[in-house]
RNA sequence: CGGGGCGUGGCUCAGCCUGGUAGAGCACCUGGUUCGGGACCAGGGGGUCGGAGGUUCAAAUCCUCUCGCCCCGACCA
């Protein structure tokens, strides 16, 4: 072993993804500093890089939210258990997983009050009271909060007990509305995770054993992760008339009928962080998309002797003012650690850009950039600085994408049978389509054999054109988390 | 919830089998030399060995219980 190696293995020695997925990616969650253990069983501190992390994702999926008409407001974090009781199927799928308050100060509570696995039950109570006619809707609301569900098994952002996510709940005045309500959500998640997380995914149908308790329908996006596995992104429900039947709510149409509402949720967790940790990262660590990036370019500047640094320093502070807020950059100029040292630091925490700045980029009036994605090295002149970087930044997005969806696609294949499934599953991950009919028990059969799941029908099957026949879906199974 | 593994300075671990004064590397602090891919020298600080009981003259080490984390499976965002 060279001396290069092995020192590398003494300063910040991250497990190769081959070697063990699961280890390398909560080493990395921690070496990054995306977020650690917190005393509780399960839960986790988001660390401020991580943090910073889910701002720029709440950013921008709010957005996109906002922009489908919907508004945000918040509801209270405690249910009463009456309430959460009052939809049977909706109960039976959380019970094991939700945690109770039993006692306000020290006086045991009449009624226990459950901390919200999700946000259905008391949404809905309140629906109930606002909605009176066919002019108070469609009522379209978001909330971004905690939630907490009792799971046994955790890692960190996949599944902690506590976690944040942004739930959205909408009553209609028909089906059609609401199914269109339910493909217009799962819509803004497909774009979002492939235009700002640069996570290619299929959207598509869960089947009955897989979708959520107390839904009509559930939708989702899934991706895949660097070792063969998918991942549900996020899921957009429609629930029919179940909860608007039990939480009572109603509303008078034209001809002043009764009528009960048709609803919809939909949502999306800081698990995404987790989809992002692990369709892009490498053997360096993370590779952040520029949008999410909470350092979008760093600036390691470089000197040996003090003539050097007196160079070095106000051309550095020139790059900063010639990019002002076009990108949100960050100067290391840590004096205990070497530029080396640096870039593999940076590396690590997955900086889209590194912008090496020393004496001979100074004499050349110029900054060396360095892309995380792929190592090109480019020499920007200082002027061409603003308009160049954000078109890098660009060019690194779309390249990220680009290689995710080419993995993507060279894990994903086609299979007739349960036993090319089987025989497939042996050496191979990844995703397989399959024709199906619909059946359980064909499910049940390939889970069984395979250890696949059904993760969804695809609601554009066009790319196996010809693999379903008259009466099937595509199916697409793989491993899940 | 089953099966396996691990808890010893901030991190990675040695020491445990065979009980007898807690160690190493990295990190950290001070000073100096360094700096274009994980620098070097000198000096220094820091640990009730996850927790609780027990055995023993004596426990990181042996026994019991408990908490937590990791990995693999069954359930879930």
């Amino acid at each position: 072993m060279s001396d290069v190696q092995d020192r590398k293995r003494f300063v910040e020695d991250l497990t190769d993804q081959g070697d063990d997925f699961s280890r390398w990616y909560t080493e990395v969650v921690r070496k990054a500093q995306l977020a650690d253990y917190a005393p509780v069983r399960g839960c986790m501190v988001i660390r401020p890089y991580g943090f910073g992390i889910w701002e720029n994702m709440q950013r921008l999926l709010d957005a996109r939210i906002k922009a489908t008409g919907a508004q945000n407001a918040y509801f209270p974090i405690l249910i009463p258990e009456s309430l959460l009781q009052l939809e049977a199927d909706h109960v039976e799928g959380f019970a094991p997983e939700v945690a109770w308050v039993t006692q306000g100060g020290s006086e045991p509570l009449e009624e226990r009050l459950a901390i919200r696995p999700t946000s259905e039950a008391i949404i809905c109570r309140m629906y109930s009271r606002w909605i009176e006619s066919y002019r108070d809707l469609p009522v379209m609301m978001n909330q971004w909060c905690n939630a907490m569900r009792w799971e046994k098994v955790t890692r960190l952002f996949l599944r902690t007990t506590e976690f944040l996510w942004q739930e959205g709940h909408t009553a209609h005045a028909n089906h059609a509305e609401a199914t269109d309500e339910v493909l217009r959500m799962l819509e803004v998640y497909r774009s979002f995770a492939e235009e700002d997380l640069a996570i290619p995914v299929h959207a598509g149908r869960k089947s009955l054993a897989e979708k959520f308790a107390g839904a009509e329908m559930t939708y989702s996006i899934e991706a895949l992760m660097r070792d063969g596995k998918a991942l549900q992104t996020a899921t957009s429900h429609d629930l029919g008339q179940h909860f608007a039947k039990v939480f009572d709510i109603t509303y008078q149409d034209e001809t002043g009928a009764r009528q009960h509402v048709w609803q919809t949720s939909w949502g999306a967790s800081t698990r995404m962080i987790g989809a992002v940790i692990m369709s892009h990262g490498d053997d360096q660590g993370l590779k952040l998309p520029p949008r999410i990036a909470p350092i979008q370019a760093v600036v390691v500047p470089i000197w040996r002797k003090d003539e050097e640094r007196a160079q070095v320093r106000p051309f550095v502070e020139r790059v900063r003012e010639a990019l002002g807020d076009r990108v949100r950059l960050h100067v290391d100029d840590r004096d205990q650690y070497t530029p080396g040292w640096k870039y593999n630091e940076h590396e690590l925490r997955g900086v889209p850009i590194r912008l090496e700045v020393g004496p001979k980029d100074v004499t050349k009036g110029a900054v060396m950039s360095v892309r995380r994605d792929g190592r090109q090295k480019e020499s920007i002149p200082l002027e061409a600085l603003a308009e160049r970087l954000p078109a890098l930044l660009d060019e690194v997005q779309r390249a990220m994408f680009d290689a995710a969806r080419a993995f993507r696609d060279e894990n994903t294949a086609t299979c007739r049978t349960v036993a090319e499934m089987e025989a497939h599953f042996v050496a191979r991950r990844g995703f397989v389509a399959v024709p199906w009919d619909g059946s359980a028990a064909f499910e049940a059969e390939v889970k069984e054999k395979t250890g696949a799941t059904l993760r969804c029908v695809p609601l554009d099957p066009s790319p196996w054109k010809g693999l379903a026949g008259p009466g099937q879906d595509v199916g697409l199974f793989a491993r899940a988390y």
